[in-house]
DNA sequence: GTGAAATGTAGACACTGTCAACTTTCGATG
DNA sequence: CATCGAAAGTTGACAGTGTCTACATTTCAC
């Protein structure tokens, strides 16, 4: 766990332009114990310094400040979930492979509640300063968005696909806050919360779907809509 | 917005047992403006202090901890989002009542978004150590379910009652988590996102609750659902 | 009057992020 | 080989924070 070495930079003997010395990967695997340990909000630059046996500024020579390294281990976080989400069980069916999608989905949100909201539930710091983090974050968009393009076929146009992906979206992400988080009311259903309401909340975005595609063939296209 | 005197208590010539004099009431006043200017995560005891004008160990007359001020807004903020839900538009038509429900919920979260995120976007100092936090949370969740009551009837039990208001609230939830933090994808949409997408998810929730009509007069119950 | 409770103040401690200056090591260049 | 510079790690300092302890003042009940 300690950072085995303090003192010199790593002597690789190669002529790479820049060898990534491990301190600033161990860094990353400092912080995120320290992270499951006492909570994202009191992570602290010097406790993984301390973790890794290592002077206080030593991770500054890696990362300009403590936001930085926070950025990166949300960076690879959803590095993490996007992976997740693309190892789910594929289908010919594009309904039972948006299915098993939302199942990748709300199987990583509770099985890695931290990671979670690390990367929904914290406000970011300062999104524009970190531009990869945010191009990661967009990915897991984009697979929801293919994966409703196969759906719709070429019939509906972009605009429809994105509000859908939108739709569905919001309900897997408010299911998982609502779960994942410390505010879930006291509920009178019939067997655990945790297998029953996905259940239900997933085949729910089922009904909606399917309300869609009638309504897509049929003139009227959206009753109830205000 | 300074704290008028300091250095004695107040001098109410009556007998109240305890007069809670407006240090206290100031305390969370000043919380909030310092959350607004700096971010929730920057709240310190010692920044509301010097906004008051009065020492810095002052607030912990009134409140033991840092977390417990923060608690006291929470729970604030909880009663103005109910009250903000009971002043939605009524009506006689219950599922009209759902969606202008919908509505409220969502225009608070849009036109709040720093008291939104402080309720449901903030790790809670120790639920367990705020009863009277989780309580006032609840509340919101409860109109749901009522309002949900009166669309099925009697006809269906208060397990699925509560299923759809998982469901709903889930939705709810996630899109103003959504649209009010920094991860929102760049959408291809017809028209400003922060109309049209709430648009569509409330008519998306209101397909979904008529199929489940249907479903509940016919045989089959829940399509797709794995 | 007197003591106790409530309220506010001042000082101290450990902790944090961050800046500045110093040291050590290594590779490149004369 | 000597030397310079960059990279990486070190120590020291500063301001800011939450919170503990001790002290001062005011008010009220007796």
């Amino acid at each position: 766990m300690a950072y085995h070495v303090g003192g010199m930079p790593r002597s690789k003997p190669s002529s790479e332009p820049m060898p990534a010395p491990d301190l600033k990967d161990a860094c990353v695997e400092a912080a995120r114990e320290a992270i499951a340990a006492h909570g994202i909000e009191h992570l602290s630059l010097r406790d993984v310094a301390r973790r890794l046996g290592v002077s206080h500024q030593a991770p500054y020579r890696h990362y300009p400040s403590r936001d930085h390294l926070l950025a990166e281990v949300m960076r690879r976080c959803f590095e993490h979930f996007s992976r997740h989400l693309d190892a789910r069980a594929r289908s010919d069916d594009p309904r039972a492979e948006l299915e098993s999608l939302g199942r990748q989905y709300l199987s990583f949100a509770l099985t890695h509640p931290l990671e979670y909201r690390l990367m929904f539930g914290t406000p970011w710091p300062e999104a524009a300063a970190h531009p990869d983090l945010q191009r990661e974050a967009n990915h897991a968009f984009d697979i929801l968005r293919r994966a409703l393009s196969r759906i719709h076929g070429v019939a509906l146009p972009s605009a429809r696909v994105d509000e859908d992906a939108m739709f569905i979206w919001s309900t897997m992400h408010g299911l998982a806050g609502i779960m994942g988080g410390s505010c879930m009311p006291d509920l009178s259903v019939d067997g655990p919360p945790e297998i029953v309401i996905p259940q239900h909340v997933l085949a729910m975005i089922g009904l909606a779907m399917e309300g869609r595609f009638m309504a897509h063939t049929a003139p009227v296209n959206s009753p109830r809509a205000g």
